[in-house]
Parts: C-alpha cells; structure tokens; sequence
DNA sequence: GTTTATTTTGGGAGCGCTCTCATAGGAGGA
DNA sequence: TCCTCCTATGAGAGCGCTCCCAAAATAAAC
C-alpha cells in the first residue's frame, strides 16, 4: 500500500517514464518491458494516486448528476431511479466515477463553486431541473460542460435531452379520438414546468388534427398528484367529457375515483389515459392506458452527450428528443376484457 | 476562469502561503489582509482546483457509496433512497462529496482498485451488503475505512450501522401475543441474509418469554417477495395459526391474499403483522400492522462512523443498532375501526 | 560500414496546492 | 532603550503523476 510510480519503476529497472507508459498504453514500449512491469504492478498491488493523475491530466473521469429539490419526489416517483441507473451504466462503461448531489436551491450554489469550478468534476448533469434552474444557466454561461435532462428552454444553446412530452400527449389524445371520443378533457400538469407544458401542446395538437378546438373549460390544471387529479375532475365533471388525458397517472388515479364517485363507468362513460406508465398503472380498475417513457434510455444518452462534449469537444448543443409509447389496457376502452387483470385488493408484483 | 493560488497572491500582494491560510482559515493572518484577499477571491471568482488541493492534503473529501446488486432492487423498495437521503444529507453538511456506485459483482473489484485504493475516495459505506461482501472484507482487511450499512457478521471488526431486526421481530410477535394469540405462525425471509435470521429469532425470543416453543410447521420460509409470502402462507394455514408475523410488508400481502382465498377472516380468523412499513401498508385491505424502521438515520450515521474514522481516526470496531417502532393498523385486530381506512381501487397519497 | 530514420527510454519541468521552517516585524517586559 | 517572545509572512520542498524533449538504442537505407 502506498505504492508510488518511482517505485514501481525502481523494482521493474526502468525509468518512471516507463512505468507510466505502460500504465496509459502507450504503444511504443517493448512487450518485454511491458510485461515485466505489469507484472511488478500486479505484484504489488501498485494502483495510481488519483488526485495526482487528476492534477496533471486536469481531468477528474467524474461526472457529477445533480437532483435538485430530490427530497420530496426522491422517493415515491420511479423516475429518479430510472435515470440514475442509466446514467450509471453508460458512466460505468466509460470508466467514469458518478459523483451525486441531492441538493437543495440554498446548497446549490456551493456545490457549483467547488465542485464544478473547482474541477472536482468534469461536468455535470442535471436531473429535472426547474425551469430556471441557475445552476445549469451558470454553467453554460461559463462554457462548463452541463446537460441536462429535460429541455430547458431558458437558454437556448443548452444541450438536453428530453421525452418527447408532445407527442406524448398528441398519441394519447390521438388514441381516444380514433376510439370515437370526441368531447376529451384533459388534466393538464403545472404549466411551470415543461412536462406540463408540452404535454397539453400534444393534446391540444391531436384535437387539432381532427378539426376540434378544446373549449377552456375542458382543461383543469393539477399538479401531477393524485389528489391535484380528484380536484380537477370533479371541476372538468360538469363539462360531461366522454374521454380524459391525465397528464400524470397518479392524476389519472385521482381522477379515476372522481369519476366513479359520480356515479359514471370507466371506460364506458368516461375513458381515461395516463402519462408515466408507473408500476402502479397496471393495478388500478379498470388497468390504465398510459404513455411509457424510456427513462433508462434518457440517462444514457445524458452520458453519452456529455462525454462527446468531454472527449471530443463538441461545441455545438446537442438536443435529443426522444419517442414514447402508449401501453394499451383497459382504461382507454380499447380492450375487451376489461376487468380481468383487476387485482384483488393492492399488489405489486403482478403475478396474480 | 483558471486563477491559480499565486495569482490570487500577486493580485492581493501578498505570498501563495498567506492566500493558502486564508482560504483554510487559518487564525493567524492579520484581518485587514484576510479581507483584502478574500475581497480579490471574491472577485476574480476565484476556486481552488480539487486535485492539487487533494493531492497535497491526501484527502479527497469523497466518500464512496456502494451498492451492490441495485439493479433489481433500487426500484422498487423505498430503502434505498431513504439511506442515500440520509447519507447525502449528512455528507453535505460536513462538506464531503457523494460517489455513489451501483455495482455488479464483476465491476466491484475494479471499483475497489481504482477508487479505493487509488484514494479517489477517503472511504466507503455499503449498503445492504450480501452476507460475504468480498468489498467489504478486502477494504477491512487492508485497513481501508469501510462502514457496512446492515450488519456484516462475517468479520467480527467491521464497523457498521443496522436496525435492530431482532428487537423489531420480537416487538411484533409480542405485540399478536398480547391481543390474546396464541397460534401464531412466521413467514420468516431468507436464512441466508441477516435481516431474515435477525427477524426470525425475534419472534422465537418472543414465543420464548411467553413459554411457547413453536412448531415447525408454524415456520416457512419465503424470499420477501409477494408470491413468497402467498406461497409460505398456504403451507402454513394447515398448522391452523390464529396470527401470522411476516418478515416483510410484500410477503404479508401476499400472505393476506392466501387467507382470504382460504375464506378466513383479517384479523377476526388470522391477524397479521408485516415489517417495512412501506407505503403500501397503509393500503392493504385491512391497512396493515408493521414494523417502522428508521432507515434515513441509518444513513446518517453511517456517515457519522465514517467520518469518526477519517478525521478522528477512531480505530475500534463501531456497531450500532437502531430501535424500530410498531406502527399499529387494523391488520392485527388491536384496532375496533377496521376498514374504515379501507382504500377505493389503488391510491397513493392516503388523502381519501 | 556509415549515415539517416525510427523506435524506445530517461530526465526534467510542471500541475496547483499544503505545510514546515525560517525570518521579519511588533508588542511587552526589564 | 535593549532584549525577548510572539505573531504574521514568505520561501521552499514536496504530493505523485503526465508529457515534452532529448538521448540512446535499434532498424533501415545507402
């Protein structure tokens, strides 16, 4: 333990130069030396100083993801999981280190100063950032390497990637129309937020396409809960839609017991779609029709810009868009044997 | 962008040494000249680089969080998140950074080469480690700081934090003994994990204080998973139990699907009680009793020993066990309102 | 067998910080 | 007023690595 280049190559006969050579793969060293010091190295136990490599390198192979605001969402929403996994992954892969940052808007700031300006990473991404997040602005305003996941669209040249939010919500919407519904509601989420925002743009779109303009009073606003969903049922109830997009499946559960409290069927009065596709959408009665998003997927390809930017410069911003899929069940009143899959009493695993 | 210490120095006309006490706050700089030079740094936005200051200090203030085998699990079961709260609020306020790694076993010894003994980190905490964790063993025996988040039996010196299981098992059997039962059978979780031996010898210490000495048949064995508990619980309904404790909220449900197939009643015929607390206790059908464990504080002082460690350098072997608290719901009969709780179709937020 | 080109190796100079030690001022005591 | 003792400051030597450049060794060309 303790081990230094100078040493290693003091055991192997050769120059420090040598030894890190061999280390880094640098090709012209003859393969008898090579394996001569490897094999001190291994004898050893000889592993390089990080902090003197990152020092003279000037690069740390950490990536630093930063979930703002995590602790009330952290838990309950699968998302934060999803991405993170993905991000692992491809940064695994790659042989870089994930450093992360739960932070608060107070702690942010300190965390940008040391962490990113002092080179403790070399570069960031940015989970699910407010719409004016000020850590992403800075960064990008300083030519520090940041992507964030999600657009954001306050600074245009930002790189992001992102679902694709509107056609989403126009593939939902879509779906009911083609199912014959025409008066189609929907809970549209907080229009501070791009996922809000871009989700009733779809819906509004599809109707579009069929010659429908949605009157005002077809669209409640909640705020991605279940509760924020009741509410706005109840209020869009006296508008008798026959049809109605959640813009969360959460709202859509919320909905849901709106819906039966007055009295009226799902999905033969009204048929209701989700957004999200959580675990929870295949137990609720009747089983949810949702838009899934692939949220693995956006994690990795986070990675993937940020580390072009890393490793091969990129300057230009790089956005990624990517497609979502509507998972069919019985909400929608696209299947026939509606009810079959309803679980009896709460399960999770599915098997039953 | 890029000031460096000596920079800073000749801005403020004064030595690198004079700038280095200023920023560590060292006591003996004369005010006036602090200020001056804190008002440059300010300025110039100045930012030490991390590797040169870790290099030379030979401390990166990076702790390393391990866990192995997130894959499956990081999804669906609240504990992970809730640690990892718990850690990265006590790292923050400390000033250390997160490296979190979600390691397969094959990626394990690379991490351990390069970031612990590459001193990219100062040291590492792993959670829920298997009962062999070769991490844990390898970065104890080379003397490494490593904090074991549950505790790891297979070497006696390893400093770690757990939840008293034992005391929790034996807090939910006394609980069914009190409320009159007297036939009360375990789904107890796999023997191969300290969390199922830890629970099951619980429920055996409290039959024991009680002078019951159960039967064989009145113990099965499931994995902690719904269909465990549903598979565990109708091989236990022969031996006739008037209770059932399950080691885990999923296996009691599971358990609960597997009464009221066999037509008995919960709790008249058959009370239960559950462990975790998840969310999804409160809405079983009837909500179920369980065992509440303090899973965040676990993180935090995981944090606590470590740091004790690193900067006090405590030497011992640190082992602490946390209490768990009953959370009594309608599941074990101690309740008159039964179903009164009782959730309309699958909902999350408890409002309705 | 030279000369020239090429590959392999070693040495030195940093990277940007901390920390010890020596020195220059000042305050305090006689 | 002189000497002593602090306190504030500066200089220098690393920390352990990379990378450039020049030297040495080898191969190729004449």
């Amino acid at each position: 333990m303790g081990y230094t280049l100078e040493e290693i190559a003091r055991l192997a006969g050769v120059s420090r130069s040598t030894v890190s050579r061999v280390i880094n793969h640098h090709p012209s060293v003859r393969p008898e030396v090579r394996e001569r010091v490897w094999r001190i190295i291994r004898e050893v136990g000889y592993q390089p100083h990080a902090a003197a490599r990152n020092l003279a390198t000037r690069r740390s192979r950490i990536v630093g993801v930063v979930i703002p605001e995590a602790l009330p969402k952290f838990f309950s929403d699968p998302y934060f999981p999803a991405v993170l996994r993905g991000i692992s992954d491809a940064l695994t892969e790659r042989s870089y280190h994930l450093m992360l940052s739960l932070l608060s808007p107070q702690q942010e700031e300190d965390f940008y100063q040391r962490a990113l300006r002092g080179r403790l990473v070399d570069g960031i991404i940015v989970i699910s950032a407010q719409i004016t997040d000020p850590l992403i602005r800075q960064a990008y305003q300083e030519g520090l390497p940041v992507i964030s996941v999600g657009r954001y669209p306050q600074e245009p040249g930002v790189s992001y990637v992102d679902v694709d939010n509107v056609g989403g919500g126009r593939m939902a919407t879509d779906h009911l129309l083609r199912l014959g519904r025409r008066r189609i509601a929907t809970i549209a989420g907080p229009q501070t937020r791009a996922p809000g925002i871009d989700r009733l743009e779809g819906y509004r779109a599809a109707l579009r396409a069929w010659g429908i303009d949605p009157p005002p009073e077809w669209i409640a606003e909640g705020d991605f809960t279940e509760i924020g969903g009741y509410v706005a049922m109840r209020r869009l109830l006296s508008a008798r839609p026959d049809a109605v997009f959640a813009a969360s499946d959460l709202m859509a559960v919320g909905a849901m017991k709106a819906i039966r409290e007055a009295g009226l069927r799902i999905p033969e009065d009204i048929a209701i779609v989700g957004y999200d596709d959580v675990e929870l959408a295949r137990f609720t009665d009747p089983p949810l029709t949702t838009v899934r998003q692939p949220i693995y997927e956006l994690g990795r390809i986070a990675v993937r810009l940020l580390l072009s930017q890393l490793e091969e410069g990129a300057r230009e911003p790089q956005q990624v868009v990517l497609p979502t899929e509507l998972v069919i069940r019985a909400s929608c009143g696209a299947l026939q044997e509606r009810g079959a899959l309803e679980p009896r009493g709460a399960s999770l695993s599915g098997w039953d």
